[in-house]
DNA sequence: GTAGTGATTTTCT
DNA sequence: GAAAATCACTACA
């Protein structure tokens, strides 16, 4: 069990994307803590990436991507969902990994009582807006550190044996790239079976 | 079981 | 004014 050093997120974001898979994320909320296993995630390279959100040059809202790596950023989107991503890349270069979807592992009770309507466990944090919501993150941990002791990714020495790459969901661009890596045995992927429409 | 569409707010053009 | 890195509900097979 081991907290990542930022030296893990100062790399080719393609790299941290395929690495981070299998490794715990973890969350020091008010209410308790919370730990969940990354099974799926997608790459965002600002640099000749028109889905990135600093595709088209800095602004308020991305300039945490041009930041330094190893913090969060966390948008507001559609009107009532957060999205969790984690900052790569050396400073000035815009880039970001997207957590997808996970797997509960600790604080379980707490993600039920953020997320009443989902049942099943497995499904409490298949997707990025559910995952925030069960997991209680909101524009108050944007920026936050993840070498610091609010919120940090765990290698727990978890190996992932069957990676899948796939191409990004949810956008309408640059769909081309297959920058979406996920875990092809865990139950807790957002799209079981990835539709080649949308 | 799968497929289609509405909700709702922030951000940028 | 329009689009967006989404989710949940309804309709239909």
């Amino acid at each position: 069990m081991r907290k990542l050093p930022r030296s893990f997120y100062n790399r080719p974001t393609l790299d941290v994307t395929e690495e981070i898979l299998g490794k715990y994320v973890v969350f020091a909320s008010p209410v308790g803590r919370l730990a969940a296993r990354i099974v799926e995630v997608e790459a965002y390279c600002g640099e000749g990436d028109p889905a990135c959100h600093a595709a088209c040059g800095p602004t308020e809202r991305n300039r945490l991507l041009y930041g330094v790596p190893g913090h969060c950023y966390i948008y507001f989107i559609y009107g009532m969902y957060c999205c969790f991503n984690f900052v790569t890349e050396r400073k000035g270069q815009a880039a970001a990994v997207l957590l997808r979807a996970a797997e509960p592992v600790e604080g379980i009770p707490i993600m039920h009582r953020h997320s009443p309507n989902e049942k099943r466990q497995e499904l409490l944090l298949s997707g990025p807006g559910k995952f925030c919501r069960s997991f209680g993150l909101t524009l108050d941990q944007n920026g936050a550190d993840l070498t610091g002791s609010e919120v940090w990714v765990e290698d727990r020495g978890d190996a992932v044996s069957n990676i899948v790459r796939a191409p990004r969901i949810g956008i309408r661009k640059a769909t081309e790239y297959e920058w979406r890596y996920f875990d092809g045995d865990s139950p807790s992927v957002s799209r079981p079976r990835p539709r080649v429409a949308r």
